[in-house]
DNA sequence: ATTTGTGAACCCATTCACAGCT
DNA sequence: AGCTGTGAATGGGTTCACAAAT
């Protein structure tokens, strides 16, 4: 599941590249957008950094001043080896023997992850999970002031919600840019979406964290990222289905061995008249 | 940002194992667990087959009957590469040089999530997403039943909420095993957030969506996914930052090209007193 | 002529294991 | 003696590109 909601293709098939069965050998020039930034963290990485804010901020929090990566990395829930890889990236904080200053990481993964500076945020479609958002005391308080708030409804447009008005969704575009926002929330039903999505890109947004189950179509300099509660459950669902057939399975030790059956089971079920099939895609 | 929340460690360093030096050699034994389940969908599969279920419904709900790969890929936001080995490991049910059945994938794909089976819900936390949660129509109308609430606040206890009154969660255990919920979700603070955890697990839940920013520590049969707001928001809040980081680059095209500086800038801001980090860690 | 299904190549991420510093 | 930082090895997932099928 990385990140990057939308790279919309970039041209599937037909690559014209040369490339074909010299296979050992590297391309002599190096590409300029190879060393344009050695930097680079792993995706995978930042995501982690957070959570080893977070484990950090609650050790700050006890007024704990070290930790070694073997001790924090229980805690972030992963194990030591790929902490001090994450934590490398940023820099080489730690002190052999010892371990971690904990305010010092902390320093360096705020500074890292651009938390030093305040974003604004936008939060479109102020229903169930809007208000939620909106009145979500978390994102004020640690450099993410909700700035804006979005929707349809005239009912709505006006009353203030965890301290400010709703605006109305046509003035998305001048309202995001005057308040410059930078990070919008989509929390609309998935009908919308898209059409919301253009109006904050156009707003000048260029990060958006989209809950409608929806796929974004965007620019390839803005960043979305998704969460689809849909699909949450139905990875779950997966994970609860392979249990039962394992045990399933396990059960009858007939040493079906050599039956090596393609595709698991389908044991006569027919396909049949898809039953309108998952319309999760309401309101939330 | 691989799934399974919690792994807690197996043991990082020390391995025992004999792996070294014969790096070309694979084990002259097929391990059992290797054919165990020659199956084994990746988990990156399986997070997109859901994305393809919602694409294939619309298709469905349009009345298409037949796709390519390369225009479902379109609408999934993956390329048709992907999408096609995707499919591969759920078995061959398309046809060359035509497509894909919308409704036999649609079948196909629900089989292999398990949504032919019906998941009861439990959702504890009956704050401000708890409700949307609860109040959320497309869970039970999609094979996901919302069959318990929970939640401390006494006032809130015998409430119904979406139809079904809030319990209390002292009788979690209890309740759980009863009405043989098999996913949980946890919408609380993250104070309390463990300890729902481990009622959900001795009520006999395998499953948990947890939207509490901790992680969490559960038996290794325990199947986690976890949606953290203030991760995603400080990831793109690291997005922003890389960007402004690269526009200030190219601005000041001095060429400073061999001065390799190793951790990012480090402009002059000293660590300092860190203000707080992170109180991300609300109430939702 | 088209489009699937898939081995092989490639690339990114994780894990190992140890040298280097305190 | 202990713990960090990191090359090297491994593994998982993605992309390529083409043979097979209609």
């Amino acid at each position: 599941m990385t990140a990057h909601g939308a790279d919309v293709q970039d041209g599937d098939g037909q690559t014209t590249a040369a490339s074909r069965t010299d296979s050992k050998r590297s391309p002599a020039i190096e590409v300029p957008a190879a060393r344009e930034r050695a930097r680079a963290i792993p995706e995978a990485a930042v995501a982690r950094l957070a959570v080893y804010l977070r484990a950090l901020s609650a050790l700050a929090d006890q007024n704990v001043n070290t930790v070694s990566s073997d001790e924090l990395a229980v805690v972030a829930g992963v194990n030591s080896a790929k902490l001090r890889k994450d934590l490398s990236y940023i820099g080489s904080y730690g002190t052999r023997g010892v371990g971690y200053e904990v305010a010092v990481l902390i320093g360096q993964i705020e500074r890292t992850l651009g938390l030093t500076r305040k974003h604004s945020v936008a939060v479109v479609g102020i229903g169930n999970l809007g208000h939620a958002l909106a009145n979500y005391g978390g994102f004020p308080s640690r450099g993410f002031p909700v700035s804006a708030l979005f929707d349809l409804d005239p009912d709505l447009v006006g009353v203030p919600v965890g301290g400010i008005p709703v605006s109305h969704l046509d003035d998305i575009v001048q309202v995001c840019s005057e308040r410059e926002v930078t990070i919008g929330v989509i929390a609309t039903p998935a009908q919308g979406a898209q059409e919301v999505c253009d109006g904050l890109v156009a707003g000048g947004v260029t990060c958006i964290l989209n809950f409608a189950p929806v796929v974004l179509q965007v620019p390839e300099d803005v960043e979305v990222r998704k969460v689809d509660l849909a699909v949450e459950m139905q990875i779950l669902s997966f994970h609860v289905a392979r249990r039962q057939q394992e045990a399933a399975a396990e059960a009858d030790r007939s040493d079906v061995d050599g039956a090596d059956i393609g595709p698991p089971g389908d044991g006569g079920r027919v396909p049949g008249e898809v039953e309108s099939a998952n319309r999760m895609v309401e309101r939330l």
